[in-house]
DNA sequence: TGCAGTGTTGCTTC
DNA sequence: CGAAGCAACACTGC
């Protein structure tokens, strides 16, 4: 569920941890998640290069490598890195990576790592992705900033002004959640924290974008940097697949306000949260919280 | 057993 | 132009 607090921690991770490594070897089951270019070319180009520093643009991960090289990473719906170190079996003449300790990762570590890059120092950066949607783009570092969804995307969610988030939300002839996930628009945002950050700003979700009151704005604001932070904080969402580089889960999602809770009472009044489909996404909200016509209009 | 639903994005169609 | 539908893939839960 990689959205902008799953990522943020997983890049301060790499920044921690493997700045200043050398790339040694370079090995994939699942050479199609290279998007551009080819794996044999990414292996080549990776090798020998060092780690000099790693950046979020919204849910992008960019490697910066020597010599003006970089590596793009998008985990898309079920991506996220582990260090660990896992040996190579063959399974029905199909290569797969076994973890080498059990316990230490959480459940469901094998079968599911796809890439592992070897580091100088013995230790191995792998690459898990159930659903095998992840992209990676290996290319010269200015190549990669030209990347379609790294180059023409919106302003960070987390860095947006309250002025440029009003001059967006009132020019915009969408809904209100749609909008906040378009990434073109306002970047990081996904379904986990729209739903949650429209409950916190008492925001229905189909409320028109370009109609909401100069106050519903601020609110919304306000909403988006609380939330987000406090994601950030407590390590993103693990409902699903997504586990930080040591493999443990994040809390959010146990303390999430409406994201898959429907059926279930509203934390503020007891409602029950309602789920109906916008732009083919679910979407959650408390029916008595977040009304469609906000009182006095 | 079968099918709807799941974090994301991009392409095709209307 | 925008919106809708679907595809990429594999699993969970009703």
């Amino acid at each position: 569920m990689p959205e902008l607090p799953e990522v943020e921690n997983t890049v301060r991770s790499l920044n921690k941890l493997i700045v200043g490594n050398y790339i040694k070897d370079v090995w994939t089951n699942a050479p199609k998640l290279v998007r551009k270019g080819s794996f044999q070319e990414l292996k080549k180009g990776m090798i020998k290069r060092k780690i000099q520093s790693v950046e979020r643009r919204a849910k992008n991960i960019i490697i910066l490598l020597d010599e003006d090289y970089a590596l793009l990473v998008h985990l898309k719906m079920t991506g996220h890195f582990l260090i660990g170190k896992w040996y190579i079996q063959n399974n029905q003449g199909r290569e797969e990576a076994v973890f080498y300790k059990e316990g230490v990762l959480s459940e469901k570590v094998n079968g599911y790592i796809h890439f592992i890059f070897y580091l100088d120092d013995g230790r191995e950066l792998a690459l898990s992705d159930l659903r095998k949607f992840a992209k990676i783009v290996f290319g010269k570092k200015e190549e990669i900033y030209k990347e379609e969804g790294v180059y023409n995307i919106g302003i960070d969610a987390l860095e947006i002004k309250i002025g440029e988030l009003r001059a967006i939300v009132s020019k915009s002839s969408k809904n209100i959640k749609t909008l906040l996930m378009d990434q073109y628009k306002i970047a990081g945002i996904g379904n986990i924290y729209s739903d949650d950050i429209l409950f916190q700003a008492k925001i229905h979700p189909l409320h028109k974008a370009s109609s909401l009151t100069n106050q519903e704005i601020n609110n919304l604001y306000k909403a988006m940097r609380d939330i987000l932070s406090l994601a950030v904080r407590l390590g993103g969402t693990s409902i699903s697949d997504f586990r930080n580089i040591k493999g443990e889960k994040g809390t959010y999602g146990e303390r999430r306000l409406v994201y898959r809770r429907d059926g279930k009472p509203c934390f503020v009044c007891g409602t029950l949260i309602k789920r109906i489909k916008i732009g083919g996404r679910s979407a959650r909200f408390c029916p008595l919280c977040q009304p469609l016509l906000a009182k006095g209009r």
